[in-house]
DNA sequence: TCTAAAAAATGAACGCCATTCATTTAGTGG
DNA sequence: CCACTAAATGAATGGCGTTCATTTTTTAGA
């Protein structure tokens, strides 16, 4: 598993195992596999859209795996670990190609449309990706590194790129939880009359709108990012 | 939960209900009253504070309360019931106060920074506040209704308040999680080599800093979305 | 080829969790 | 004083992540 390099790819990014320090700890002798980091990752995701994360259940992970639970063990430490191994996997889906490509205007766009909707159908990840050290996601940093690239290309001043990258993927991540949210969520009910500026405003935002209010919303606020953003270019 | 939600003392002023002694709800009822929403919020409250979100057990709650965890759900419908408790709680800590005696972006700034101080400490609840309908949560309306009507006596359109508010919500949502990263989040490590860009970027803002990076990108996003959406205004 | 060692898998625990339910306790209006 | 009812109880339930002693499987090296 994570001992051979030429390890069979499995996972459907097929990139390098992550290897994950986790079960290297000794330069060891012979590992015999069934079970590994690729699989169990891609049993995961196929878990979590089937059953969302609630049934994403160590029983459950190895039930479709075919083990025993306490197999899991021997290749992950936690719970947690499989959330990051989901988590690294993801974030390989976020598009960055625009950065090689495009404006940086339109690249930053893309990317962040793209962030926001790979990790929408994925919100209980939220938590765990924010106290997350970049060091144990090797695709986050990945990602990182082509934004910032991006960023030093179109003239941004070295000493803003993180606070700027930092504040559109806090952005981008309270967005994401938006989308989730139920349609009614803000329907004021019995309170309507003590509340008639914002009874007032939804009812003119509901008026309007033919696109999702989320997504309103998120282009509202990515565009004044930008705008704001775009104007620290040297 | 128990009865009317138009009920009595309970959240806001968070005090605390005199459990021991003479604590009625309503004349003519036969209540005899030992727990009320009050004092499960604030027991929860400290409990929070002393031990974390780990430490929130329906349990250790009771205990807190000289009462078997049972006798939680003659009040409550579950675990859920109390973190809105608390949301609710803590809303009414946000400072709205500005919108009343300020100009709109020193109102709106204050507003920001005092709500993503409140939730920092409480990110564990942003989820749980993401997916929550504004009438389950009477604190929360109250806030809404006092900053939307601030844009609108700033001359916002009408259309674009509820999406502004929004957006602004999830940049701070996004940004209390970041208050809580370790300092070291984005130490590249071993990878350091292979992303120049981003472990460059890192660098220089370290070298300039003495501000908490987390307040730096906060303060950088806010003030682009204010300068953005403040070019709406009429 | 044989052997020895270790990784991998097992199954039975453990402790903790939120929640349920039949029952008892204690106040109050009639 | 009784009947009614909300509140509190204590025991039980099922699920969770995780641990551990044990057995199976695999293969590196003698």
């Amino acid at each position: 598993m994570p001992e051979s390099p030429a390890d069979s790819p499995t996972t459907t990014d097929g990139e390098a195992a992550p290897k994950t320090a986790a079960a290297r700890r000794r330069a060891g002798r012979p590992p015999a596999a069934v079970l590994d980091l690729g699989g169990i990752t891609t049993a995961a995701l196929r878990l979590i859209s089937k059953h969302g994360y609630d049934g994403l259940t160590m029983a459950a992970l190895a039930r479709s795996l075919n083990v025993a639970p306490s197999a899991l063990y021997n290749h992950v430490e936690s719970k947690r670990d499989v959330l990051l191994l989901v988590e690294d996997h993801l974030t390989a889906l976020v598009d960055v190609t625009a950065f090689a490509a495009e404006p940086w205007e339109s690249a930053v766009r893309k990317w962040a449309w793209s962030y926001r909707d790979v990790f929408a159908e994925h919100t209980p990840l939220i938590p765990v990706i924010a106290v997350l050290p970049v060091t144990d996601a090797p695709q986050t940093l990945a990602m990182y590194e082509t934004v910032s690239a991006g960023f030093r290309a179109a003239g941004f001043p070295e000493e803003r790129i993180v606070s700027a990258i930092v504040a559109l993927e806090s952005f981008i991540f309270g967005s994401a939880f938006d989308v989730t949210a139920p349609a009614d969520i803000f329907d004021s009910g019995s309170m309507a009359e003590a509340t008639p500026s914002f009874t007032g405003a939804v009812r003119s935002l509901a008026a309007q709108g033919h696109e999702k209010p989320a997504d309103v919303a998120f282009s509202l606020g990515l565009e004044a990012l930008i705008a704001g953003f775009g104007a620290l270019r040297g």
